[in-house]
RNA sequence: GGGAGAUUAGCUCAGUUGGUUCAGAGCACCUGCCUUACAAGCAGGGGGUCACUGGUUCGAGCCCAGUAUCUCCCA
């Protein structure tokens, strides 16, 4: 026995058998004649370090690959990361101007190769951090969203859906970040309820004393107003409708037109309409024909159009406008009011609608088979109700727009000449295409001018899955996958996106199962971010907890979907069970066996009962697997190891110092114990690992994470009843002990009476060994009448005395008699209705009658017996 | 404004097509034990009008309607 036998090292044991598995190649995954089990990482991206969401999204994916490994099934974990293109433009943007470089000084190609520097610097840290969590990635395909095979998928994708028709370029008004200066999706904006004022501004009628006030929250656009709208049916302004009035400070006229638009409660009723700087001005401009005209520049800061304060940021332009607004009374008052107000995820900057030309993908033509494929059942959600979600967004599904005014990402594939645009893989198609279109042949790729712009990150993301495969045997082998484990907040930007690209380009749909876990919370229910700084840092939990333990803190709280409230204190659990385990390791590995020493009735009985209650939470445990009811297959497994093998069947077994057991018994604990190694190597793979190591020698390629997952068999369930009864009474003496302030070392007399009841513990061979072992016995016999000078005691169905050194205090156990009474009684009053009712005799079940009558008799059993020992005690 | 979900013990949550007196688990708390693997342990214990109000039913934590509160998604 080495000294590390004794001491358990958690960093040191994760390192060591981290590195063997990846030295066995046990991670690595080929195509052959096994069921597939495949699972595709949502790729981190490539800014990002290890945060508690990946922690948890990556040790549930783990745990389902080791287990579908241990099954024997040809378990792949395809691992990459995300190029994330806004993220990592701004950081690299950040990092060079550190250095004292600007973007804009840059080329393109010259910004790209920093940005790819940096990519190769910091891009693979949150796969590296995820091993040390026991990640078992196949880590040879990793794949990033950016590199060849990923890219030339985008590309071709793009092209496949402009020639299909699918995609368009139009002017629209679009989530504009003035800092960034890109388009936004909806989804990257964040509204959050902001205190704004509200400036009521006199707008004078032409020609006429009169005006009308409108309220606006951007006083500073009121240069692009290009009408005055209000309800036609306002008899406050009806004799206005036609007229013009003027802007103030600037020399402009615009005209008050009726529109149904406009709520005549909100404000003053009057609408200034400013089309270029705002979506409902935008459709009412449209509706109308107002021109449109932009005052600002893509920075925010107003343009020539603008003709007063050009050249300031719009907010300095507010502050500056009302000063103007002021000196020429026409700022009525201003109200100050809460509104909702939409800043960019990335750079916080208010984002500014505005009309911009951009690419987008017709989505209703796509949404119609991936809606089909949920509703059908072909994918399955769990939870299940996220169904609803994702029927509700695919049903009111918008145009996607994919381009984004960036240089990081993949290039959209458009190349111009003059008006018209082709769309080719390369730009030598492209140029073919042109030549045919314009029927010049001396064009030159020097005509061609390539889109600026580069795709939505999620243009490559929804590719994800048919692209990670690269060979054609390796597609037709993995796809579709197994299950994707995600967080429900992308449910649209990338599930459903994911199912629209399988059957848009597969044909199939990319996994069979969506698992959606929750969102990692504080306890005080935010959301872990960076930003709150609520966030533990993962690695140092690790390093606090161990992997395993940091595994269970994830898994024992997370239910399907619903949000995770992290405690740390669940990670110290977990690291306490790791100790748990590895003391009982210590115990098991301390005995000795001998030939000499015979095989008892009870232990017979005990490792007869230990395979059956292993069975038992085989059956228990594949049950809620197939639900994703991970965190209670855990919990069940931390009990079944906890109170049934080490609290009992442990204690049963454990020899008198110095004594030997039979090598039967010892060989069937060990194998006990690789069982449960077995059953808990998915959620925790290292402790597990090393005790299967400890238990015996073994022989190279012998290792826990590629044994055998035991299979279910049929359940004894007399036995296990049996033994619930054996532990029944073993609780109960030790109670009454306690109560009384006997001590275990003093035993007593135990008696059994006499019932109808064929599986009494008397007739189990074993079972009177193992009371009279654990709850120190000295005897334990039949009888048919009450046993003077006892206490009885009930347990699952017979009666029981025991006699203990002690004198009774008679009222208080005439009571407590009384009260067991009492509450029979009552038990059997609402059976016996249950019975006399008709209509539940005729309605109900006739198993459930049967068990009511059941219910009956056993109770009527219970309730003479109360009685006899009330009379007992009063004699 | 449209939609989804939630409300069960001090906390976090189970509760399977309505049917054991159904009200559960883990943590936390309290009590007693250093019983020779583990005090990171062992053995016990208290604690809930299942948000509220009605309805359906022989029977409701579970089904229906309404109310309240909260969370989230979309606009």
């Amino acid at each position: 026995m080495s000294s590390s036998d004794h001491k358990l090292s958690s960093s040191e044991i994760e390192q060591k058998w981290y590195q063997h598995w990846e030295n066995q190649h046990y991670f690595d995954s080929t195509p052959d004649d096994r069921e597939p089990f495949i699972i595709i990482i949502p790729p981190p991206n490539i800014t990002g370090v290890l945060h508690m969401g990946h922690m948890l999204n990556n040790t549930i994916q783990d745990l389902l690959i080791r287990k579908a490994r241990l099954e024997g099934k040809n378990a792949c974990w395809v691992p990459g990361t995300d190029h994330a293109s806004i993220a990592t433009e701004a950081k690299v943007v950040q990092m060079l101007r550190e250095q004292g470089i600007k973007k804009s000084d840059l080329s393109r190609e010259d910004f790209l190769k920093h940005a790819f520097l940096w990519k190769e610097k910091y891009g693979g840290i949150i796969l590296q951090q995820l091993r040390a969590l026991g990640a078992s990635c196949d880590w040879k395909r990793t794949a990033f969203t950016m590199d060849e095979a990923r890219s030339s998928m985008v590309i071709k994708a793009f092209v496949d859906l402009y020639n299909k028709g699918k995609l368009y370029r139009r002017k629209r008004m679009v989530n504009w970040d003035p800092e960034a200066k890109t388009v936004l999706s909806n989804e990257e904006v964040h509204y959050h309820e902001e205190q704004a004022n509200l400036f009521h501004i006199l707008y004078k009628i032409e020609g006429s004393e009169e005006g009308i006030v409108i309220a606006t929250q951007r006083p500073e656009t009121i240069m692009a107003d290009r009408a005055v709208a209000v309800n036609p049916n306002d008899e406050r302004y009806k004799h206005l409708q036609g007229k013009f009035v003027k802007i103030p400070l600037i020399d402009r006229y615009i005209p008050i037109i009726p529109d149904d638009y406009v709520d005549m409660e909100f404000g003053t009723g009057a609408l200034k309409v400013t089309p270029a700087h705002d979506q409902n001005d935008y459709e009412i401009g449209v509706k109308h024909q107002l021109e449109i005209v932009d005052i600002l520049n893509e920075d925010g800061t107003l343009n020539d159009d603008a003709i007063i304060l050009v050249g300031m940021d719009r907010f300095e332009a507010r502050k500056r406008i009302k000063k103007l607004l002021e000196e020429e009374a026409v700022l009525i008052k201003i109200e100050s009011y809460k509104t909702n107000i939409g800043r960019s995820e990335r750079t916080n900057a208010v984002v500014e609608p505005r009309l911009s030309l951009q690419w987008y993908v017709d989505m209703k033509s796509m949404a119609k088979d991936a809606l089909d494929a949920v509703e059908n059942g072909d994918i399955l959600f769990y939870p299940e109700n996220m169904k609803n979600t994702y029927r509700h967004w695919m049903d009111n599904i918008k145009d996607w727009c994919i381009s984004r005014q960036l240089w990081w990402g993949h290039r959209v594939p458009a190349f111009y000449y003059q008006d018209e645009v082709f769309v080719h893989e390369t730009a030598e198609g492209a140029l073919q295409l042109a030549k045919i279109k314009t029927a010049n042949n001396h064009l030159t790729l020097d005509d061609l001018k390539q889109d600026d712009d580069v795709l939505d990150t999620w243009f490559s993301s929804w590719l994800w899955p048919i692209s990670v495969f690269e060979k054609e045997e390796d597609l037709n082998y993995y796809y579709p996958t197994s299950v994707l484990v995600t967080g429900w907040d992308i449910i649209f930007l990338w599930v459903a996106r994911m199912i629209m690209a399988g059957y848009e380009w597969k044909n199939k749909l990319p996994f069979k199962e969506v698992y959606f876990t929750g969102m990692v919370r504080d306890k005080l229910r935010r959301k872990m971010s960076k930003s709150l700084g609520n966030s533990p840092d993962a690695l140092k939990l690790i390093a606090d907890h161990g992997a395993d333990g940091v595994r269970f803190g994830m898994l024992a709280c997370s239910p399907a979907g619903g949000d995770l409230l992290f405690d740390e204190k669940l990670c110290e659990q977990g690291a306490g069970f790791v100790h748990k385990l590895w003391n009982a390791r210590i115990l098991v590995g301390s005995w000795t066996s001998s030939d000499q020493s015979s095989v008892s009735k009870a232990e017979e009985l005990g490792m007869n009962w230990m395979e059956e209650r292993t069975n038992q939470v085989i059956h228990e445990t594949n049950g809620l697997y197939k639900q994703y009811k991970l965190s209670e297959a855990l919990k069940l497994i931390y009990s079944f190891v906890w109170d049934d093998f080490c609290s009992f069947y442990l204690e049963l077994i454990k020899p008198k110092k110095e004594q030997a057991l039979h090598p039967k018994v010892l060989d069937f604990t060990k194998q006990s114990f690789e069982n449960i190694c077995t059953l808990l190597h998915p959620f925790m793979p290292f402790i597990t690992e090393e005790l299967w190591h400890l238990l015996r020698e073994r022989a190279a390629g012998d290792d826990c994470m590629v044994s055998v997952y035991p299979k279910e068999k049929e359940i004894n369930q007399s036995l296990l009843d049996t033994v619930s009864e054996v532990r029944q009474v073993i609780t109960q003496v030790a109670a009454l002990r306690q109560k009384y302030g006997v001590k275990y070392i003093v035993s007593a007399p135990l008696y059994l009476a006499k019932s109808d009841n064929e599986k009494n513990i008397l007739n189990t061979q074993g079972a009177d060994e193992i009371i009279q072992k654990l709850a120190n016995i000295s005897s334990l016999s039949f009888t048919d009448k009450e046993v003077a000078g006892s206490q009885s005691f009930l347990g699952l169905r017979d009666q029981y005395f025991i006699i203990l050194p002690i004198t009774i205090d008679v009222e208080e156990e005439r009571k407590k008699i009384l009260s067991e009474i009492e509450y029979t009684r009552g038990f059997l009053e609402s059976v016996e209705k249950k019975l006399s009712n008709e209509k539940f005799v005729a309605n109900a079940a006739a198993a459930l009658v049967e068990k009511e009558k059941q219910k009956k008799a056993d109770g009527l059993t219970r309730l003479a017996a109360l009685e006899a020992s009330l009379a007992q005690l009063e004699s």
